[in-house]
DNA sequence: ACTATTTTTTAGACATGACTAAATATTTTA
DNA sequence: TAAAATATTTAGTCATGTCTAAAAAATAGT
């Protein structure tokens, strides 16, 4: 309802993924690298967040949504990760190239054209990477198993259903080897020295993979 | 090329709007009348702008875009009318619904979005309000003759082909009235008096419309 | 040509969001 | 548990974009 800055819903949309983490009160510190900003700048907006109840915040231990600030964090996940689809979906943007337009995207203040998308794009329950998009009203479909590709075990088959969006690099790297979502996958050889492994692809070809890609992407397991 | 904030946007389009009528140079008190802001405001934004050599401004002889502020004025109103365009032929919005959310979105940075828009949307000539978008270059197709209703005489047959946008409420209007672009009118009587005229829809049915709304209203002559 | 009116600029203020440097709290380590 | 290290807050500054009130310039009216 309220209307916020971008820098304020920046902030709500961070603190909302770090406490998906950690479950614990934000710290300061924390805040300041994920967005880039001096320790003292935090210190001073969540001032402002805790004036308009969208944080509770104590000195000193940090910060944490109120539902009415979780709520806006929710929306702007909403938003974002609608745009990105459109992006990938309607205009062909590849999916390393969508998140920085979508920064951007996701402030656009109209419910009338968020929900218009929805239903144009045919009301996705998940964005290019895999996460999932909360609905109209806030609500969040997370998966029922949270796999990660370096958790597999060795001779199990998965299928790549998200991949960790942070690193521009990694999903162009991806892309490239053709690792995208609904791939199926083999674990082949796991090598304890590196935590690399040797996986095959679409029960096609083998390739090895770094413990940086595998840690970053999440599987469903596919039963025989 | 330069990162300019929304606000020094808004300024160059309504430059840019406000030279197209008068091609003279702007006066700062037309400028704050239409950007709702005080005189004083708009002698500080254009000091700024003129540093970045966007406008020349000279004191109280008011301003006028260089080269470089009119590409970028033109190069936004492009958004803004391919964004319009996008929310009445794809989310369905209705034409009077569309302008503010376009005055957000026109200013999101990103050439390959706004490309690939044109492109999803079929290079479109004109927007929903017949107004015509500037093409990647920059370049406007103006309509041949700028005739308005209100200059039409008695039994001539014309169409609709733009409708000034500026006011909800007339748009609303038009919209109920079905007197939407496309639309073929024949003048069938005029009243001097308060210059309004009796028009026929379409070959069937008989309306009257006030001055206000008659010189809103661009129209093409039908030659028989 | 002089005065009155209108337009525009200047001066000074405020809110926002960020920063640096210094001070203070908290946590870790020995 | 006391010093060292780390985390956080405070104090003071800056840039941006806006405003009001007063001063100055331009224009209009007689
Ligand atoms: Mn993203
Ligand atoms: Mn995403
Ligand atoms: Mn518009
Ligand atoms: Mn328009």
């Amino acid at each position: 309802m309220e209307n916020l800055s971008h820098s304020e819903e920046n902030y709500l949309k961070e603190i909302f993924h770090l406490s998906a983490q950690s479950n614990d009160r934000v710290s300061t510190n924390h805040l300041a690298d994920r967005l880039n900003a001096k320790a003292s700048s935090i210190t001073d907006m969540l001032r402002k967040l805790a004036d308009k109840e969208l944080v509770s915040y104590i000195k000193y231990k940090g910060c944490r949504l109120t539902d009415e600030g979780e709520r806006i964090a929710v929306q702007i996940i909403r938003k974002h990760r609608l745009w990105e689809t459109f992006l990938v979906k309607k205009l062909s943007f590849g999916w390393e190239e969508v998140h920085e337009v979508a920064e951007q995207l996701e402030h656009i203040d109209s419910e009338k054209l968020i929900d218009s998308l929805d239903h144009f794009l045919d009301y996705p329950k998940f964005d290019p990477h895999g996460d999932p998009i909360p609905n109209k009203d806030g609500q969040i479909e997370y998966r029922s198993s949270k796999l990660k590709l370096i958790d597999v075990g060795i001779k199990s088959r998965v299928e790549i259903v998200r991949v960790n969006e942070d690193s521009l690099s990694l999903l162009k790297f991806l892309e490239q080897q053709e690792l995208t979502l609904g791939t199926v996958i083999e674990i082949m050889e796991k090598f304890p020295f590196d935590d690399s492994v040797r996986i095959k692809v679409n029960g096609e070809r083998n390739i090895n993979l770094s413990k940086k890609v595998i840690e970053n992407i999440s599987v469903k397991l596919l039963d025989e």
